[in-house]
DNA sequence: ACCTGAACACCGTTCAAGT
DNA sequence: ACCTGAACACCGTTCAAGT
């Protein structure tokens, strides 16, 4: 019989690590405080000094998916080719991979938080994202391959069309063979949207 | 006092009308089964007759809320005007309203659900919305007004940018303001997106 | 500083029994 | 057919107390 350490180490890095692998393999429903200090041998009351409460703990866990978001969709910058369109279409494949690979997550970062100062972190986190698209709406625009305008105008459409198809891809409206089918037919429109007239 | 009468009368819709309630003022977080048959003044083992558990209770509330919008897009599409601009932009306005009047609805609606057959009816709903948008880019192509093509290679990623806008504004990753300075926009984005070359 | 154990006020769900 | 009341097995959160 092992001895049980007192101090955990990390539990709160623990809690989170358990919290994501409970997410993916029983759906947000399955995700209870009381069973993730079960499950890591500590008593139910030892995660509240970590997290203030159950809400703390999911948004924790949003913001570390938008932060892994982020690094998967730099990446993908540097993989990608010379055009616009490839550069786009490098960031759109980059998004609905993470997306299909991490749905009940994508799900979490994106759910309505109803009190406004706690999501700040989350609305922030969202926009930073969106910015990327809009960086790389800028460079197609320094390049002439977007056409002019207030960036914003043409970056915000994109980022809206990128996290609709991840949602849709998420949520079972489109199938999985669907998302890969129509890969290239939203990649195309998001194009002719962005190109000069 | 009053006599309480023994029998609710409609107490499956009483249910659904006073979840849709508490639901817009108080976030899902605090819709219980329990709380809801206290409201109606009956026993917190009532509503099982109606609804076999808690998720059947919200696939109904998202059900009747993929119905409702079905009604907004369908009244708006008599309203619009001839062109295929004008009409896709009757088409954005009418599901960004609904999405802003109904945030924590539209949110329910879309949510992911694990369970594939208990969610069945849920897709189809939102497959028939896609429908509609499909449906307005098949009469712009008849007159011309969008490119040649498979129709849900144009129509698809139009639903897209749709959910995708209603979505940010629905998760306050816009803000209300810039939902309505973006509209004009994300509308001629998509117009272009659909444009013959 | 970090965790435990007991306590409180809730849940969803089930099921015999009532009308 | 529809609802009640009691029971069961869970929750999240708080707080004195322990190490």
């Amino acid at each position: 019989m092992q001895t049980r350490r007192y101090h955990h180490g990390d539990l709160r890095a623990a809690l989170l690590t358990r919290a994501e692998q409970t997410l993916r393999e029983k759906g947000p429903g399955a995700l209870s405080l009381r069973e993730l200090a079960r499950d890591l041998g500590v008593s139910h009351a030892a995660p509240s000094r970590h997290f203030k409460d159950k809400q703390a703990l999911l948004d924790a866990l949003a913001l570390a998916g938008f932060e892994r978001l982020d690094e998967a969709l730099a990446a993908s910058r540097k993989a990608a080719g010379e055009t616009f369109a490839d550069r786009l279409g490098g960031l759109v494949r980059a998004y609905v991979d993470f997306a299909v690979a991490n749905a009940e997550l994508l799900d979490l970062m994106y759910t309505v938080k109803h009190d406004p100062a706690a999501s700040e972190a989350l609305i922030t986190a969202a926009q930073r994202l969106g910015a990327t698209a809009v960086e790389l709406v800028a460079e197609g625009q320094r390049s002439g391959e977007v056409r002019e305008g207030p960036v914003d105008d043409i970056g915000m459409p994109v980022f809206t069309t990128l996290h609709g198809f991840a949602s849709f891809a998420v949520s079972s409206v489109l199938s999985a063979e669907e998302v890969e089918s129509g890969l290239d037919a939203v990649i195309a429109y998001m194009v002719r949207g962005c190109a000069p007239s």
